[in-house]
DNA sequence: AAGACGGGGCC
DNA sequence: GGCCCAGTCTT
């Protein structure tokens, strides 16, 4: 069945029909003044600066608030105005994402900031065609700072509006497909307070973060329930409906903890793109599943067959025979031979596509040795990682050499 | 239109 | 440990 744009208007219509004018206009009063009793106190609601309202909705995607305060806090005191954002260095801007994810935004952020700088003379643009055409800014966040930063009326479709409105109108349309935005922007349109529409949107999120949650909706709080027609039918957790499933692809890497005599640690740099581009982390190497199963059940789960104590350390029996099992990505490093491993730990990370596997395996390196990679990797001692951008996989191995007591602190 | 891109919370 | 959350860019 092929939906053309007059489709889409008509079952805009079909749903806004459930209401009558009276009910719209009751509606937005009500949810206005529930807005004014019960809004949260967050850092970026006490400026009306759009640049404030710019990094907050940024930092919000696909991320909570309770998570983005700190961070949203230490970033307006790292970067107080645009011009301090276009002319960071990336190091600095990295280490202020640091654990964020998601970490092209911060990138597109400065590429944006400077676009701001020079086309628009330091000042965020007020038209929301040249808002969204700043890099990073889709039509969500166009709509929230059109709405919140210069109270127009425009919507600013996310996952709590259509979570929101699905149940409000009973729409039905997969929220898993792109397309789907524009009916919703099409319903939010003609509801949204024209007289304060920078309220009316920050209600919706205040109300999708704290009343109208995913799994259990709290609809006895819910100003709008006399509203929400699947409330009526009792079924508001049918909405939204969202088919497509992710499905995330196993990886498998040894994560080798090199160190030096004077307690430096060797690290390497990712590529600029792709998966946690530009950050640090221990020299990953890649194996199959096969090989990973089997060191890991020689390593974890039968330790005692190849570990014994000696002297206070660890000392690794059968090296051969476990490091044979990747001696051909050793080779590739350059490293075979020099490389007696021993096992620390194992860390596992799940990103949205691909879980990550990462067995530990310690060893020591005379100093200055290099590695046969491509990345860029530099030897550091552990009380200088501070200075360091980590992504999450990275700090969780650092906390496994903490409690280890392989360094201290983290 | 589909895939890439992090990380956290809940049960 | 499995399931939920979900904006923008790239292809």
């Amino acid at each position: 069945m092929k939906k053309t744009k007059e489709d889409r208007d008509t079952r805009i219509q079909e749903y806004l029909s459930q209401w009558t004018e009276e009910e719209v206009s009751q509606f937005q009063a009500d949810f206005l003044a529930w807005y004014d009793q019960h809004q949260r106190d967050l850092p970026w609601r006490r400026r009306q600066d759009p640049y404030a309202i710019w990094v907050s909705e940024i930092m919000l995607q696909q991320t909570q608030v309770k998570t983005v305060i700190p961070y949203f806090n230490r970033f307006m005191s790292w970067f107080e105005e645009v011009s301090d954002l276009a002319e960071a260095p990336e190091e600095k801007l990295l280490k202020a994402w640091e654990g964020l994810g998601y970490y092209s935004r911060v990138r597109n952020m400065q590429v944006a900031a400077k676009q701001i700088m020079t086309e628009f003379s330091g000042e965020m643009p007020t038209d929301i065609k040249d808002i969204q055409s700043l890099k990073g800014i889709g039509p969500y966040t166009s709509g929230a700072i059109a709405s919140i930063a210069f109270n127009q009326p425009e919507p600013a479709v996310d996952g709590n509006v259509m979570r929101v409105f699905s149940r409000l109108f009973k729409i039905t349309e997969d929220i898993s497909k792109p397309a789907t935005r524009h009916v919703f922007e099409g319903v939010v349109r003609q509801v949204i307070s024209q007289k304060d529409p920078s309220s009316f949107n920050q209600a919706i999120m205040d109300l999708g973060a704290s009343i109208c949650t995913p799994t259990k909706p709290v609809c006895e709080a819910c100003p709008l329930s006399a509203y929400c027609e699947a409330f009526k039918e009792g079924n508001m957790t049918d909405y939204p409906v969202k088919l497509g499933k992710v499905k995330t692809i196993p990886e498998y890497y040894i994560a080798l903890v090199l160190i030096d005599e004077n307690g430096k640690m060797c690290l390497t740099r990712r590529k600029k793109h792709g998966l946690l581009g530009n950050f640090w982390t221990f020299p990953l190497v890649s194996v199959s599943k096969e090989i990973y199963q089997e060191m890991q059940q020689q390593w974890v789960s039968e330790p005692k067959t190849y570990l014994e104590k000696e002297q206070g350390q660890l000392s690794f029996l059968n090296v051969a025979e476990t490091t044979t099992l990747f001696e051909e990505q050793l080779e590739q490093l350059g490293i075979e031979g020099q490389f007696k491993p021993w096992p620390i730990g194992e860390v596992t990370h799940v990103f949205s596509h691909r879980k990550w596997h990462l067995l530990m395996a310690q060893g020591t390196m005379l100093s200055n040795q290099v590695l046969d990679v491509e990345e860029e990797t530099q030897w550091v001692h552990p009380k200088e990682f501070s200075t360091y951008a980590f992504p999450k996989p990275q700090q969780k191995m650092l906390e496994v050499l903490t409690k280890n007591k392989i360094i201290s602190n983290g």
